[in-house]
DNA sequence: CGCGCAACCTGTCTGC
DNA sequence: TGCAGACAGGTTGCGC
């Protein structure tokens, strides 16, 4: 479940701590991990590299690196998934012994262990920044915390559209990084109902969820993430959104802004949760007129 | 093309 | 207590 907030939490904690190091070994555990490279070949490919950077994009966790030869750059892209996570030591701390998928070990001592019990997370590697852009473009829409994620930028992909609005939010070449938790907090502070057919949002509710979805992402950032399913940080720790839900995984307690429960339905396959008296459906009728091409 | 849904996994919880 | 089955939910690929 790690989401936009946790990868952001955990590339802010591993970021000044692996930045300028070599990579001395990798090592691959379950060869699930790099598929479809075979473990021999990742791990070859990878000894000594130098960290450039780590950066995020969406969920994705991006090592930029370099080789010896200044031309060679590629990029290590990390998914969570589900139940991934990725501990840190330094060197003298004890080491996780269970779902160890992989580890990386860098020239300072210290190492990183990819920890994944339920086996989805994926980490590959991209050469060059064009293949890097190519990767990306066709599964990966605005990321939310770009000056150009706009409401009007959301009136366009939304417009014409019968889909309800929280697959939608889901679908990550729409917006990337929001995930489960993160629609329904959003949902919920923009007033909107999860099974709203986005294409009948109107301006202000998509104003309203414009704000809602970076309010709900800045909530989770500022916590260190929600630490369900499992999700640590780079030193085991735990972060503390769980706590501060408003909807999610509240089922059969109280709205924080008006009395009534809050319910849980099925929606798009999801858990989905939300008060009905704050997220009413509006019975509205979608204009399916053809999207006309303009410049 | 848009959209829903099964599949991929395994730990944990629920009900009988 | 034991065990089957449901459930968790990010991404991909398939089918309508």
């Amino acid at each position: 479940m790690p989401e936009l907030p946790e990868v952001e939490t955990i590339k802010r904690q591993l970021a000044a701590r692996v930045e300028g190091r070599k990579i001395d070994q990798v090592k691959v555990h379950d060869p699930k991990l790099c598929e479809p490279f075979s473990p021999r070949v990742f791990e070859e490919s990878l000894r000594d590299m130098r960290v450039v950077s780590l950066t995020r994009r969406g969920k994705y966790l991006i090592a930029e690196l370099a080789g010896d030869d200044l031309n060679s750059q590629s990029f290590l892209l990390m998914h969570l998934r589900m139940s991934g996570n990725l501990l840190y030591s330094n060197g003298t701390q004890k080491l996780e012994q269970k779902y160890v998928r992989g580890t990386f070990m860098f020239d300072d001592g210290a190492s990183i262990q990819f920890v994944d019990p339920r086996r989805f997370g994926r980490i590959l590697i991209i050469e060059g920044e064009d293949a890097l852009s190519g990767y990306f473009e066709k599964r990966l829409g605005i990321e939310p915390f770009e000056q150009s994620f706009t409401p009007e930028l959301l009136f366009e992909k939304a417009r014409c559209r019968r889909r309800p609005v929280k697959p939608f939010l889901l679908d990550q070449a729409n917006l990337a990084g929001v995930g489960n938790i993160y629609a329904d907090e959003a949902l919920f502070r923009a007033g909107i109902h999860p099974a709203q057919p986005v294409g009948t949002l109107n301006r202000a509710e998509l104003v309203s969820l414009h704000a809602g979805i970076l309010d709900a992402l800045k909530a989770g950032i500022s916590a260190g993430g929600a630490s369900v399913e499992r999700f640590r940080h780079f030193d085991g720790g735990t972060g503390s959104m769980q706590d501060e839900f408003l909807v999610h995984n509240r089922e059969g307690q109280t709205c924080p802004s008006c009395k009534a429960k809050i319910v849980k339905i099925q929606l798009a396959g999801r858990g989905t949760y939300l008060c009905r008296s704050c997220q009413r459906l509006r019975r509205r009728t979608l204009k399916t007129g053809r999207k006309d091409k303009h410049h």
